[in-house]
RNA sequence: GCCUCUGUAGCUCAGUUGGUAGAGCAGAGGACUGAAAAUCCUCGUGUCGUUGGUUCGAUUCCGACCGGAGGCA
């Protein structure tokens, strides 16, 4: 039994994934997959260029509006609603193509990743944090230590997350999250991905694109966007509110920046965001990468990636 | 025109009682298995404005010049 053929866009932010996703879609007899943190997100739209209704030309998208803001996601749910839509797509002969930015749905959806226990424990999260914030990083470093030594090396004491993560599998199911890694790691992949990324010859030029989509942002209302989700009382704590964008627009609308200086902060971070994500990206080995020189050229990507599926078996 | 202050890393500045210099921010690189647009780790050589002088040795002291800020006329 060999692993469905499926097709993935990625790339850091502001490089024309959504475009190039719909192109290929109708090429291939596709259907895109959003694997993105925050377009899952309804009413939040202008900051996380959500493509619009044109946009798609009538190629279905999945994975997009599925959550409320005021919801907290998970990669293990993203995993198990993504891979419905897969395998409903591929059931019905048609070439499911995943895109988006967010690294680590994609790899866990390729991949597919099975996570540590069945639920996460809140009450057992929340009291960790409040171990964690009352004795300090090197406490709970020497704690998990003393469970699992191996997770505890690679650890720093300010990783408050990954700490905290590692205790709770244990606590919860008996397992390390060490254990729990190599048996992950010993399932083979649930699908033969063809992956293309999309970035910029340099970085000046990825940079300046960015820049200049934060400003249309703007002009589109991602402050009066913001402005609706603050006065919807979502909570503060909301991952929503973590998206690049919105919780500088909050600081903003609260007025404890001003709005020049939101945006100048809404650039860098994204900016620093697409580093993150050729970071991720460039690690892997098998990626049909497409660099634009100044601008996207959708007919060269075309060809390559048609070229480039072909070879993956795609059709 | 005169006086005072000032010119050190992309930016803001510290410092060297004379032995060629260091922080924050910016930036770069990396990690990443249930918050991932999140979270975390690492990385600082630059004609110390230019040019003369003093000195074994000057970015540090002295002079001139150039640029900036303020004051007096």
């Amino acid at each position: 039994m060999t692993a469905p053929k499926i097709a993935v866009i990625t790339g850091p932010t502001a490089t024309g994934k959504t475009a190039l996703g719909v192109l290929l879609a109708k090429a291939f007899n596709g259907e895109v997959v959003s694997a993105d943190s925050m377009q899952l997100y309804r009413r939040m739209s202008i900051g996380t260029a959500k493509p619009t209704f044109d946009e798609m030309q009538g190629v279905p998208h999945h994975m997009l509006d599925v959550a409320n803001p005021e919801e907290s996601f998970s990669v293990a749910r993203y995993v198990h609603e993504a891979d419905a839509c897969v395998r409903d797509i591929l059931n019905r002969g048609r070439l499911p193509i995943i895109v988006g930015g967010t690294g680590l749905y994609i790899d866990s959806l390729v991949l597919g990743r099975d996570f540590a226990g069945p639920e996460i424990d809140e009450a057992l999260r929340q009291s960790l944090s409040e171990k964690y914030d009352a004795l300090g990083g090197e406490a709970l470093l020497e704690e998990l230590r003393k469970c699992d030594p191996q997770r505890a090396e690679k650890l720093f004491p300010a990783d408050k997350k990954r700490i905290l993560r590692a205790l709770e599998v244990f606590y919860s199911t008996g397992k390390t999250i060490t254990e729990h890694d190599a048996e992950t790691q010993k399932i083979p992949p649930k699908y033969d991905a063809a992956t293309l990324a999309l970035s910029f010859e340099n970085r000046e030029k990825l940079y300046a694109r960015i820049d200049a989509r934060v400003d249309k942002m703007l002009e589109a209302g991602l402050f009066s966007e913001v402005r609706q989700l603050l006065d919807s009382g979502i909570p503060e704590s909301a991952t929503a509110l973590q998206a690049i964008g919105y919780k500088e627009a909050a600081l903003a609308l609260k007025g404890e920046i001003s709005t020049d200086e939101a945006t100048a902060l809404i650039k860098q971070e994204s900016r620093r965001y697409a580093k993150r994500q050729l970071t991720w990206l460039r690690r892997k080995s098998d990626i049909g990468w497409i660099y634009w020189k100044d601008e996207p050229d959708f007919e060269a990507a075309r060809q390559y990636s048609t070229q480039f599926f072909s070879s993956h078996g795609l059709k």
